[in-house]
RNA sequence: GGGCUUGUAGCUCAGUGGAUCAGAGCACUUGACUACGGAUCAAGGUGUCGGGGGUUCGAAUCCCUCCAAGCCCGCCA
């Protein structure tokens, strides 16, 4: 079913059409916006402003004549011209609640299945083996998850790969030194976890910066694993599964579904890339190394700045590894769009990768590569997020860390209200609120600034939190369970007197719309500014207007009001990757 | 030197291809519990929208320029 903005929208189309006599005409911009103030109705357009001026005509009168082409029998009352040559829609009472019922029996709560379903690849998350996640990688998890939930929820085939860094010069670097200082690793002999490995890889990077012979051995090693030395494949094996049961972890705390595909898993494509760049005269050899020269990039002395594909040593690197992964993401994996979810440090590299890419012929017509960047996670002090003593956080302390404040809030709270709750119970609330506030946090900002990390912002019960949208979720199942009602064989008929009650009704059946452009410019802050606002409408409503006390046919329309408000919070925040709860 | 991002209320931030855009939350002050959970709601804003130009009937938003912060820029990812 067609929402009122897609409605008004084609209403509009097609009064312009008529007006300017152009079968064809479409607009450049959006042509209906939802009001910017109440009072001017619940839609606007300013379109007549903008087409008067090129046609020589008065704004006013352009807009008056658009409104007598729209349809008679609209669900809007008849529109006003406003000001200077505004088109403001009103809708109707009871298309508002014909549209509300929609809702309520609608599983997807009115969002349409994608029309044409795509391949979709998310690229996100992608920690380094070897070493421990750590903040920089709370971001594009939490992004990267969100964003493929959403086009899930479309309706198109999603792949979520794990871009993880698992090859490269590295191991062989770790590889040498734990073979010659901690040859138990490779036998079993020893129990080691990921911070052993951490530690070791800090010291393996010491000693490959100091010492010249062991550099060559660490090369060495590179080049047999490469080459796929099976004592070697074993022993780096070993090193990923470790990496990788620790990742699971996470993982499972932020319930974020991924497949991993490593950076190895391109490794047998490289030397066709980049044979393929040379055949096609793109590649030239410069300072012994092939590189790619694509216009619009330039080095620091001024000169034109390459994307080397192959070293002088004739190793590979992670340009020659993205490309490849593009070209098979689009002719293996069929992709028609592939969204890149890392740190806004890499648009130029991507830059530089889409723009190889694209000469090379490798992104056909109607398929996407989309970079989707991020700022930094900042400390209160509004520099890098770290530990007091300078140390890169941790993702799991990071996490730790809200899980365990927020249980302390909910037993403070607890005690003070005498409620009893069983420890298991504060616990997984615990970890859903904490995890959720994480979550929220990041989500809610604007993705391409930094953000300041802020425990006590993100776990405040007032405000623009996780806790808050979640209690005005669990505010409403708090009627259902007060009242006995069963929500899910509710079929009001809608009927609205209340001003709160038009304000929540006229926010609700806005949803699609708000999923519909969060596909389009992904922003998760828009979709978490839309929940806000949602829950502070259901509190209003809530607090003005008695739901269970309330005389038929008021009591059942806002059982409906409320029912509506929790699907599409749990909804929306399912979306966000966020869980809701039905008490707290 | 080139490029990218950011600069909006005391603080944290929305709004960014025009008009009906000066906003939210926090903090602070004051009200509202014999109503479904007060983790709520209501009321309270003296901001050069970083500065300066320009385009326009109209600019936080578009263009130019300058300033500040952060990041990226040939064999790391």
């Amino acid at each position: 079913m067609q929402t009122p903005l897609m409605a008004i929208h084609h209403h509009l189309i097609a009064a312009i059409r008529q007006c300017l006599g152009q079968a064809d005409w479409s607009p450049a911009e959006s042509l209906v916006v939802p009001a910017s103030r109440p009072e001017f109705g619940d839609f606007q357009s300013n379109i007549a402003l903008t087409l008067a001026k090129p046609l020589g005509q008065k704004p006013r009168d352009l807009a008056t004549a658009i409104v007598q082409q729209l349809p008679s029998d609209a669900p809007y009352e008849p529109p006003e011209v406003a000001g200077p040559g505004f088109i403001n829609f009103r809708l109707q009472k009871t298309y508002v609640e014909s549209w509300l019922k929609y809702q309520m029996q609608d599983p997807r709560c009115g969002v349409p299945q994608a029309a044409q379903p795509e391949t979709v690849i998310v690229d996100f998350s992608s920690p380094n083996i070897a070493k421990e996640m750590h903040v920089g990688h709370l971001r594009s998890t939490i992004i990267g998850d969100c964003l493929a939930r959403l086009f899930e929820f479309l309706g198109h085939r999603v792949l979520r790969l794990n871009h993880v860094g698992d090859w490269g010069t590295q191991f062989g670097m770790l590889i040498a030194y734990l073979q010659e200082v901690h040859p138990e690793f490779f036998t079993g002999q020893k129990e080691v976890d990921l911070g052993d490995l951490v530690t070791f890889y800090r010291q393996a990077k010491q000693r490959f910066d100091s010492d010249e012979n062991f550099q060559n051995r660490a090369r060495q090693m590179v080049v047999k694993l490469q080459a796929g030395d099976p004592e070697l494949i074993a022993a780096w094996k070993f090193l990923c599964e470790l990496s990788r049961r620790e990742f699971q972890q996470i993982y499972d705390l932020l319930d974020v579904q991924l497949v991993e595909r490593g950076e190895s898993f391109y490794n047998p494509f490289l030397a066709d890339v980049v044979a393929e760049l040379k055949a096609k005269g793109l590649a030239v050899l410069d300072q012994g190394a092939w590189c790619v020269f694509v216009e619009g990039f330039t080095s620091p002395d001024g000169s034109p700045l390459p994307l080397i594909i192959q070293k002088s040593d004739g190793g590979y690197n992670y340009a020659t590894t993205d490309l490849a992964a593009l070209r098979y993401r689009v002719q293996q994996d069929g992709a028609q769009r592939i969204i890149y979810v890392t740190d806004i440090g890499q648009s130029q590299h991507f830059a530089q990768v889409f723009a190889v890419a694209q000469k090379a012929g490798w992104i056909p017509p109607g398929v996407q590569c989309i970079h989707v960047p991020f700022g930094l996670v900042l400390g209160e002090d509004g520099k890098k997020f770290r530990t007091r003593s300078g140390e890169t956080v941790r993702l799991k302390d990071l996490l730790d860390e809200a899980i365990r404040r927020a249980q302390q809030d909910i037993e403070t709270r607890f005690a003070a209200e005498q409620r009893q709750e069983s420890p298991a119970y504060i616990q997984q609330l615990a970890r859903a609120i904490g995890i959720s506030a994480v979550k929220y946090a990041d989500l809610s900002q604007n993705r391409l600034s930094n953000y300041v990390f802020s425990y006590d912002k993100m776990l405040a019960l007032q405000g623009n939190t996780a806790p808050y949208m979640l209690y005005a979720y669990v505010r409403v199942q708090g009627i259902a369970r007060k009242g006995g009602v069963d929500f899910t064989n509710l079929v009001p008929e809608f009927a609205l007197t209340e001003p709160t009650e038009f304000t929540l009704a006229k926010h609700l059946i806005q949803f699609p719309d708000v999923i519909a452009q969060m596909a389009v410019d992904l922003l998760p802050n828009r979709l978490c500014q839309y929940l806000f606002e949602l829950s502070q409408k259901f509190n209003q409503f809530y607090d003005q207007c008695p739901v269970l006390a309330a005389p038929e046919p008021d009591r059942t329309s806002r059982l409906g009001l409320a029912y509506l408000t929790a699907k599409i919070l749990k909804l929306g925040l399912s979306l966000l990757g966020i869980p809701v709860v039905e008490r707290m």
